[in-house]
RNA sequence: GCCCCCGUAGCUCAGCGGAAAGAGCGAAGGACUUCUAAUCCUUUGGUCGCAGGUUCGAGUCCUGCCGGGGGCACCA
């Protein structure tokens, strides 16, 4: 989808030619506009005449011919030209590229439109489990949706994080009576757990072998659930010490969630009841083998019966089904969002599918209430098996930051002058950028290969290439000794002047198909090819030794842009643009 | 058994119903007294898994196969 860019401008202008020329009515989008392949001579090209000839019972070259009769677009349009079938080519006029991009200098926005109808979306992201250590498997639904969450605000949409911590249910029995045994009080905050997967498996090592143990976590269980302050007190405790390691990770990673975006299991416990009454009373529910549950249309099992929703169990138990429901419901009712948004595994597919269908039975998703799944595949070694350590253990994510950092800053100490702290910032900048661009880049449907040779790789489709192209610039404007101003003239004289500026422009259009598909792939796709735009006019182009004034200050102006355009495609994934490197 | 996702160059991946299918890596060659060579430029490389169908036009949409992965009742 093209808009807010040129292409959506030339397609206003065709479709205003083919209703004065023919009184055909389409829309800018239904014009069919596309940037044309490379090599062709054209900028962009118009595919609409071939499937509007049978509407209009003329040949295709007789509905581009008239198209071309009545264009009015003298002012951005150097030629246009009918090839092959009725293909109708456009090249544009470099006095417009220039004006274009000179205007944009002057817009923080660079071209991207606010969305014409704002909502306010929940978006269910993170969602790491309590008193246990991020691993390797909340790498994806953090970067990703917290991509997502920064693209759909600048988009000017109201967003509400939604961390969907594990911190309910029965482990916690164990894991409070294990705090109890090693003198946690709520009176004395401040306690810490060194390592939470040690203190994980010691409860659970306990709670195997120690009979006692046992009896008093389950004992703990009840209280819990049945709301003794004492106990929820420690459990709270628990909350906070594991939400401290959350937000050290988060930092680590340049992830915005923060604990304040605490929506986790336990949340939801208050609306359970209510949700399954409110169920139960829309004639949705039925029991079967002693569990309430509802049967979504359109779903089967493997013998062909008809599959459930459980969202009570047979013990009286709530389970997944219930909490998700009882979220959806308090989500658009209370809350009142249009857009519920899960950045979950694809594995959850099946799950969010009867979850939705549910609740638009129950009348909680509707056309103003909308909610969707944005699933992603598994990270996978090199050996094309799901990530782990070569011992088979899951990856620590604080492990693999900093690991991440530490093969950065060999690469960085390699190649740069700057001086030990610098060289930190950058290592940072480099090493999680790459991990996060990796995951990223690709499409999220499809399962990925973890490597941190292609990922930190200096050439090729890689957060570095975008951080390097972007620190040249502003090395350059740093040499320049002054800012290019406000409004100077964008002129183009070469090839890569020109082609660097049409990429420039098609931002907008980048920015609204990422956030449309909710695939921040499709933005550093673009990304790469600015980049690439531009190293290609570094190499042809002298900025500061430009034969002319006029031309110095052009160059420094789309050097400027191209920087602004980079800086904010990274921050809308969530990736540093070092200023030096 | 049913459902979902994936299959594009040797490898890792883009590709919006439109023209001779695009990058990077790899391989071969070239460009630094130069604004950052962490770069750039050549060359090399394709039965788009297979078979039908829809269409003026299919890598893209539909159906059926094949291959890989995932899911399918009381864990979340």
């Amino acid at each position: 989808m093209l808009q807010g860019d040129v292409g959506l401008e030339l397609g206003r202008r065709v479709a205003e030619s083919l209703r004065s020329a023919l009184g055909v009515r389409i829309t800018p989008e239904q014009a069919l506009i596309r940037p044309s392949s490379a090599g062709r001579g054209a900028d962009y090209q118009c595919n609409a005449a071939m499937s509007l000839a049978r509407t209009v019972g003329k040949t295709p070259r007789e509905v581009a011919e008239a198209l071309l009769a009545g264009l009015d677009a003298a002012d951005l349009v150097e030629q246009a030209e009918i090839a092959g079938p009725g293909f109708v080519n456009f090249r544009l006029r470099d006095d417009w590229l220039g004006a274009q991009a000179t205007r944009l200098l002057a817009d923080e926005r660079v071209g991207v439109p606010l969305a014409e109808r704002p909502g306010r979306y929940a978006v269910d992201y993170g969602s790491p489990n309590v008193a246990k250590e991020m691993h390797v498997g909340h790498l994806r639904s953090s970067i990703i949706g917290d991509a997502i969450v920064r693209l759909l605000e600048f988009g000017g949409h109201e967003v509400i994080r939604r961390n969907h911590l594990g911190d309910w249910g029965t482990p916690f029995g164990m894991l409070i009576e294990h705090l109890v045994d090693e003198g946690w009080t709520t009176v004395e905050a401040d306690h810490s757990i060194g390592d939470l997967n040690s203190f994980y498996r010691a409860a659970r090592a306990k709670y195997d072998a120690d009979g006692d143990f046992a009896e008093r976590a389950r004992r703990r269980v009840v209280s819990l659930q049945g709301g003794d302050e004492p106990t929820l007190a420690l459990w709270r405790e628990l909350v906070a010490e594991s939400t401290r390691h959350f937000e050290q990770v988060y930092a680590a990673l340049g992830v915005t969630l923060a604990r304040g975006d605490n929506y986790g299991e336990s949340f939801y416990n208050p609306f359970l009841a209510d949700t399954v009454t409110e169920l139960a009373d829309r004639g949705l529910t039925e029991t079967s083998d002693g569990a309430v549950c509802v049967f979504p249309p359109g779903f089967a099992n493997r013998d062909g019966e008809r599959l459930p929703l459980i969202v009570r169990k047979g013990d009286g138990g709530y389970g997944y089904a219930a909490t998700d429901l009882a979220g959806v419901r308090y989500w658009t009712r209370e809350r009142d969002v249009t857009d519920l948004v899960y950045v979950v595994g694809a594995p959850q597919k099946l799950h969010f599918e009867m979850v939705f269908a549910a609740a638009e039975q129950a009348g909680w998703l509707d056309g103003d209430h909308r909610a969707v799944h944005v699933e992603f595949g598994s990270i996978l070694g090199e050996d094309g098996k799901i990530f782990r350590t070569r011992a088979g253990d899951t990856i620590k994510l604080a492990d693999l930051l900093r690991e991440a950092v530490d093969r950065a800053a060999e690469v960085v100490a390699e190649r740069t002058d700057l001086d030990e702290r610098q060289r930190g910032q950058v290592a940072e900048a480099v090493g999680i950028g790459a991990v996060k661009y990796a995951d990223l880049a690709n499409d999220r449907d499809k399962d990925y290969v973890f490597s941190w040779t292609k990922m930190l790789a200096l050439e090729g489709n890689t957060a570095v290439y975008l951080q390097y192209a972007n620190a040249r610039i502003l090395s350059v404007l740093r040499r320049a000794g002054e800012q290019p101003a406000e409004g100077a003239p964008i002129v183009l004289t070469a090839q890569a002047e020109r082609a660097l500026v049409l990429k420039l422009l098609q931002l907008p259009g980048a920015v609204a198909s990422a956030v449309a598909d909710f695939a921040p792939h499709k933005l550093c796709t673009y990304l790469y090819e600015t980049a690439t735009a531009f190293s290609g006019f570094y190499q042809q182009c002298p900025i500061l030794k430009a034969d002319t004034e006029d031309s110095r200050r052009s160059r420094l102006a789309l050097a400027r842009l191209t920087s602004t355009v980079l800086t904010l495609g990274l921050s809308l994934l969530g990736i540093q643009a070092p200023q030096r490197m």
